[in-house]
DNA sequence: CCCTAAACGAGACGGTACGTCCGGTCTTAAT
DNA sequence: ATTAAGACCGGACGTACCGTCTCGTTTAGGG
């Protein structure tokens, strides 16, 4: 069928998607992210709360985890832009400290638990929660590589292990929720990345 | 299962804990993580794995979580001793290898992976998650307060991100499994963290 | 489907209703009654497999079960004609054995059991379902009547009842399922129905 | 599994199954048949009715159509026993007249109406009605036999096409409605009956 | 001879019910 | 008293249809 090259011709005559459930789609899954602990983040209640059916959410997002990514994922990319200050310690900053804080944010934590939790056993959530921290982590490399460029960083310096690093402390604490992710930290974290990067 | 040669081996034992059934309920979990994926980890699962009742799980284990932790804490607990070397660098580097290398054992991860998935929205779990972490982090600043008492880190070192860091880059990987937990990665981890926390 | 010839011989008639959409319409039906079972009689069912849209169906029948009954009555009228033998038993032996070979039909057995079974739950479908019934009982009420005016039937005959026995035997064997609609149990149910009223 | 001797020989030693929830779950679905047509029958409202989980229903029945079988059959056997009152026609007004008050009583006639409808597109429903009707069958049958053996019938009346015609009646109207079962129109049908049966 | 309105194919939409799966509790009979 | 077995309630899952609602296309018929 998909091979049918009239099928291919024929653009597509049937009701478009409605933007407008998708939107209310996201917006009642960041909603119920944020409430995140009171109720539970269930398919029928994204639905309910979007005043939609079930069945359009599953026409276009494989699971919930996919609707969940979806929603905060625009947040990450619109709000944690690479910065250009013209010094690695500014980008840095600015970088990691947006990162804590929407990492702070309810709906983006309860998002990134809810990942890290259903990608244990589905490996279609993890195949997403791969792109999504793929994306983030290479526009960390971004900054880094623009430092090392500038001679901010030993030429030789492991860029991935101080990505890593900086993302692994991020979750860690999102995750185990130990501590939280105060900009204090963000500061410290930035200059011992730096420090270590700039040791030859 | 019915054909299990252990499972006609273990009688009952009347009115005292049944060890045996004790054993067969946490291997069977460790059996379930190392498969995870395969087959779901449940608590029908378990039980039926071990050949016990649901109940008898439910009466020593709060929850399945609990179970789980339970089995592999044993493994971190005596896998990974605090080292003593004599070096920072040579503790540290036992340890953390040491700790990635348990990571690396499919039961481990399976169970960590589980643990941050429930401590999401199970507040037990969560704190069984945060007393686990929280023994392994007091493990290894007790390596670091040591490298620092030996003056091979800056008075001032910033131990506890340190530590979340080195742990931070464990969990991450574990969880969102980008890349392998690697013995040159922990080696270059330990490099790093020595250059970062003996700069002044 | 998209390599249906005679969906390709079909183009739009522009503003008034399209014949051959009607008509791949109810065939379909027919169609899909003849395999029930094995598929669905599903609203997209008979959508696809007339190459129509649903909102067709819906334009021109107010449900399902509408264009099932649709499907059928023409058959039932055409097929049993009211005869007229000049006897009672020639008359009610042609009748009822239509109307058993009609039956037997898979197609038309199909649509009894669907429109009975419809009917349960939905008033509208019982109306259709009540005035398809009707017709057939005022058919072979005539033919009771000539024969009661012939004499060949008790003046105070119940023909009501006679009808009411004679349909009977058809629906319940039909939704039952449990014997067939054979010409020899209409040569007995004839041969019953007329002892039974010509006795005084 | 079934064939395991192992498992044959161990009686059953788990928690036994719940009277009260039985009944409950049948009296639920009595109460629901008898609102048919407010609210439809579903599995979900009969559980909720019930005080059950759906868990519980699909346990111990297929569908929800043995359900309403299993419901509605005790009635049937309990409140219309074979009667025996010396003459067949005392018999068969018993009888009859019996199983049209059976069947004019809303959750009967709406079990009936309900099995009719799936027994169409579900094999295994079709099987339940089968039986039951069948056992129907032949408790009408062995009343019309006792006549036949006290010389009440001809030795040949066609006992099959007399039974089919009694249930026939009563499920054809049940089932399309256009007119009700009263106690005048069962003795109409026993007196039509006993002249058919009793003529050479 | 264009322009519009109806009919069409496609298919997305809000709903409702389905049957399955799992968690955590409770009950039984056996040890 | 503890065990294996397993029934129980609750609640989320993902699927299947229903009947409605747009889309963009096609064409007959009125201006």
């Amino acid at each position: 069928m998909s091979a049918d090259p009239e099928r291919a011709a024929r653009p597509h005559t049937g009701r478009q998607r409605n933007e407008a459930a998708r939107r209310a789609i996201l917006d009642a899954a960041l909603e119920l992210l944020m409430e995140a602990g009171r109720s539970p983040i269930t398919v029928d209640t994204i639905a309910e709360r979007a005043g939609v059916g079930k069945q359009t959410i599953y026409r276009w997002w494989p699971s919930k985890y996919a609707v969940v990514l979806d929603a905060i994922s625009g947040h990450a990319e619109r709000d944690i832009p690479i910065p250009d200050t013209g010094t690695l310690h500014g980008d840095l900053t600015a970088f990691i400290r947006g990162s804590f804080r929407g990492a702070c944010d309810a709906a983006t934590a309860g998002a990134l638990r809810l990942m890290a939790a259903e990608a244990q056993h589905n490996t279609q959530a993890g195949d997403l929660l791969r792109g999504f921290t793929e994306r983030r982590r290479a526009a960390l490399r971004e900054v880094l590589e623009r430092g090392q460029r500038r001679g901010e960083l030993a030429p030789d310096a492991d860029l991935v292990l101080l990505v890593d690093q900086a993302y692994g402390v991020l979750w860690y604490r999102v995750l185990v929720g130990h501590a939280p992710l105060t900009q204090a930290l963000a500061d410290r974290l930035v200059r011992g990345l730096i420090a270590q990067g700039s040791t030859p």
